[in-house]
DNA sequence: CTCCGGTTCCAACAAAAGTTAAGGACGCCG
DNA sequence: CGGCGTCCTTAACTTTTGTTGGAACCGGAG
């Protein structure tokens, strides 16, 4: 796979959330990578390890989970191409939760070693990536709101309309809807329900012609009526470098 | 107010958990720092304001906290002496999130052009710093799970033990107990619960002997089955730089 | 093509949490 | 000292969510 392509999205992304400038891509362009493949519902970092590198999303989708003492599994986030869901672990050195693919994915490997490397030598780079770091941060936030406040079928809507808007951002997103690759299980664990109430509040939405999704694929129904019950405010994720 | 006291209680932390060198302490002990005394209940940044200056915590208790359209309001995290809350807002300029007080505080602002100017002149100080806003980040993917999927009993239980663990560390717990200065509303607020339910719940743990809330002080009836209920693991602290 | 496992879907019942309403404790201030 | 406001406390009732169990659907492997 050519080096451009692995990056594209990432690329992307770090230029128009981090206005990053032409000579830090080719930085970022001469990093090495190693690509792999995942299967779907693989672990690729687990909790309790000592990370030696950070996990570049090339294509797929990922999430990140906490397992508790009863063996209920939390999923913190969704993660697309161009992400690098930890990067944390550079400096938070045992993993804290878990990472794993949802799809099959192809994901690059960068050392640790290497980024620290290129933060002494150009230190903006290593503020954008903390800016990263910290965008994520502003999401989690947002996600314990939504847990903790949102009635279901709100919470469920909002989580579709960020996919959404971060599936925009590297052009993934079309006139016919987005994938959403969650099964219902899933879904529940990623909204704090169980996969029956999961099922409920899918229907629930579907019937009030809201939102329909289906075999991993969103159609908004009610565009109007969809960001009305998300509750959205995109400011959160901080698309802009000037924010 | 002596510039040691201003700072004790920064330094006791990031030596524990950061690793922090006298060199470096040397600096942050140069660092200007202009104090200023807030009532309880008061915010120190409003959610979409564009913050110029860092805030640090000297004495009291603070809460991050963001509001949805509904009016309901969710409490992310909650701050104690020697943490600077907003230090996110350095690369964040917008806050997406308030800071207010609980009880009456003394705070101390660091301008943020003075933080920018010491991380490039130190980067082994940003990169602690970076560290710090990682474990913020870590807090709240324990937050998430916290009011995603643990009972509300365990939920009260664990805040308990996370905020013991960190009062621990500068020194403000003694046998009889701690203090956790919210009311039940701001209580409810934090666990994604009513403070109806809040009441109902902190009935329950001293009905049941596990522990004690009264007047802002908490405590601990029974301390296995404390532990136990609050299923606490400490790493997501990351109260080592090892980790 | 058929079987099989994992989803999706659904209904009935149980438990947890929200809502409303109201009395009581406590501290502050005039 | 008395009145007022905030917080705590409790009960009765409603709504949401969890639990259990089972049927229908779907896609992939043999």
């Amino acid at each position: 796979m050519p080096s451009d392509t692995i990056r594209a999205a990432l690329v992307k992304r770090l230029r128009i959330s981090a206005g990053i400038s032409d000579e830090d891509v080719r930085e970022i362009e001469a990093l090495p990578i190693a690509v792999r493949q995942y299967p779907a519902e693989t672990p690729v970092v687990r909790d309790g390890e000592r990370a030696t590198e950070c996990c570049l999303i090339v294509e797929g989708f990922c999430a990140r989970s906490k397992t508790i003492a009863s063996g209920k599994r939390q999923i913190l986030s969704l993660h697309i191409a161009g992400e690098i869901p930890d990067l944390m672990s550079l400096f938070l050195h045992v993993m804290d939760h878990d990472l794993s693919t949802l799809t099959p994915c192809t994901l690059g490997f960068i050392n640790h070693e290497t980024l620290r490397k290129l933060h002494h030598r150009r230190p903006v780079v290593a503020e954008m990536f903390w800016r990263d770091t910290l965008i994520d941060s502003a999401m989690f936030r947002e996600w314990i709101v939504n847990v903790g406040q949102r009635p279901a079928p709100a919470r469920l809507a909002h989580v579709m309309v960020e996919l959404r808007e971060r599936l925009r951002l590297i052009g993934r997103v079309d006139d016919t809807g987005f994938d959403m690759p969650l099964t219902q299980e899933q879904i529940g664990e990623a909204l704090g329900i169980t996969a029956v109430h999961a099922n409920r509040v899918i229907r629930q939405l579907r019937e009030e012609g809201i939102v329909e999704l289906q075999r991993g694929r969103v159609t908004v129904l009610d565009e109007f009526r969809f960001l009305e019950l998300a509750d959205f405010d995109h400011r959160y994720l901080h698309q802009s470098p000037t924010l």
